[in-house]
RNA sequence: CGGGGUGUAGCGCAGCUUGGUAGCGCGGCUGGUUUGGGACCAGUAGGUCGUAGGUUCGAAUCCUAUCACCCCGACCA
């Protein structure tokens, strides 16, 4: 792609508005802009990286079986009232009529509306197990939006759910999930936790969270040596406030703050039974269906992702998460038409190779195109200039130490294979 | 919802105390010179001073109400 038809709309300043790394450097790399608290519209350069999250979640889902659906943002009340949220659920339910008089809400989670999906659909054990999953916008009218898109209202989250005829395959599934979960987050290369947690509003009895470890993080958690633990909720749940620091004192456990990017629970039958969603048993006994829900908060992670890989001079994607693989910039590729055609050469070359590549072909100065791509943190910048047309050279950035090189165009595929990009 | 704070040009801000009809930097546009680290010169456009009401001859400035946004707490991916 070309600048020229891939708009960025970075800025020298950032609004006063945002406080942490995250959200200042998402604004100023022009990822996002705000529409209103907790909302926020994202650009194509913001949008690619959340594309790229949900791509490994989606191949890492179907992995173990879990296919993908899309449902209605807008829910009735009545589903809602089946399962006795419409009264519990809080404020951060929005709801709304709609000309008919009729209640409806935004959806912040969609059990109801998955277990009123499937129990219409299965009837027998011979169905199940069944594995679903969306990625979609859910609405949360949150206490308060916080930190740009890591507590946005309106946010991308995939949930997935998966329905059972026996408590034990679904703690059979629920593991699965944990697994494919720890693939998610080390094939996204994130810094990450797994802990005991509190199944909250969700309802059920086992839930574990995956952690994000940064000092922003909203979520207080207790770690061994091995960064195994518990959030600190569970804790002050299951010990007295003296009994939880001798233990935290005796058992060496750190304090680590964590960003809350997933979230798995075992459900049981809490939503089947409320709303009949129920099989029959090869002993032609009716069973309320065994649930499960896996969440993970995928515009969360971009900001979570950001709040470990940055420096003074702007973002350092990792390289499965960065919107583009490589950044080429030429040096008044506009007058110069040998630089223009040696970074058309090796733009060529990238795009043979399947490379994610982004030529800067703007009309401005090679400090604003460098300041830019260091901003905006692609891991490889190439940059060509006259220097580099007359002698045939590429000089080769690497954005996590940004020391440059020269490398002979006859070496330049040899660099790429080495890079693996 | 409680506490704190901010609303003036796209962004960052000054002006408000002590009322006299709006200014600076960045950004934008035009022309020219530039292009290896956010260039320079000249010109130019852009503002219901968050909104409504009040006081006054006169309000960005004083008063009242209201809205929006940010930060600290309780909720969550």
């Amino acid at each position: 792609m070309k600048v020229s038809s891939f708009p960025i709309f970075t800025l020298k300043g950032v609004p006063s508005e945002a406080e942490v790394p995250s959200h200042q450097l998402m604004i100023k790399s022009g990822m996002i802009r705000k529409l209103s608290s907790g909302q926020y519209s994202w650009y194509p350069l913001g949008y690619k990286v959340v594309k790229k999250i949900e791509e490994v979640i989606r191949q890492e889902l179907n992995n173990i079986g879990c296919r993908e659906i899309l449902m209605p943002t807008v829910q009735p009340a009545e589903l809602w009232q089946d399962s006795d949220r419409w009264d519990k659920y809080g404020p951060e339910l929005l709801r709304f009529k709609d000309r008919n008089n009729r209640d409806f809400c935004l959806g912040p989670t969609f059990e109801e509306v998955i277990t009123d999906l499937v129990k219409n659909d299965v009837s027998s054990y011979k169905n199940l197990p069944i594995n679903l999953f969306q990625i979609s916008s859910k609405f949360r009218d949150e206490i308060r939006p916080r930190f740009g898109v890591m507590r946005a209202r309106e946010f991308i989250m995939k949930d997935a759910y998966s329905f059972h005829e026996s408590s034990i395959c679904l703690d059979k599934t629920y593991e699965l999930y944990k697994t494919a979960y720890k693939r998610i987050f080390e094939r996204l290369m994130l810094d990450y936790t797994i802990v005991d947690a509190d199944s909250g509003n969700i309802g059920g009895d086992v839930s574990h969270e995956f952690h994000i470890i940064a000092d922003i993080g909203e979520d207080d958690l207790l770690l061994d040596k091995n960064m195994n633990g518990m959030n600190i909720e569970i804790a002050k749940v299951k010990y007295s406030e003296h009994d939880l620091s001798k233990l935290i004192k005796k058992s060496g456990l750190t304090h680590k703050k964590g960003i809350e990017v997933g979230h798995i629970f075992k459900l049981g039958q809490k939503y089947s039974t409320k709303m009949g969603a129920s099989v029959t048993s090869n002993k032609s006994e009716v069973i309320d269906m065994f649930m499960g829900c896996y969440g993970i908060g995928v515009t969360r992670i971009v900001a979570a992702a950001i709040e470990q890989n940055y420096d003074d001079k702007g973002i350092i994607w990792p390289s499965s998460l960065s919107p583009f693989n490589a950044a080429i910039i030429e040096i008044d590729g506009n007058k110069n038409k040998n630089v223009r055609s040696l970074a058309q050469k090796l733009y060529d070359i990238m795009q043979s190779k399947k490379i994610d590549v982004i030529l800067d072909d703007r009309q401005v100065t090679f400090g604003n195109k460098s300041k830019d791509w260091e901003l905006i943190g692609v891991p490889n910048i190439f940059i060509i200039g006259k220097k580099e047309s007359e002698e045939q050279l590429i000089t080769f950035q690497r954005r996590a130490d940004n020391k440059k090189e020269f490398v002979k165009l006859d070496d330049i595929e040899k660099l790429l294979e080495k890079l693996s990009i």
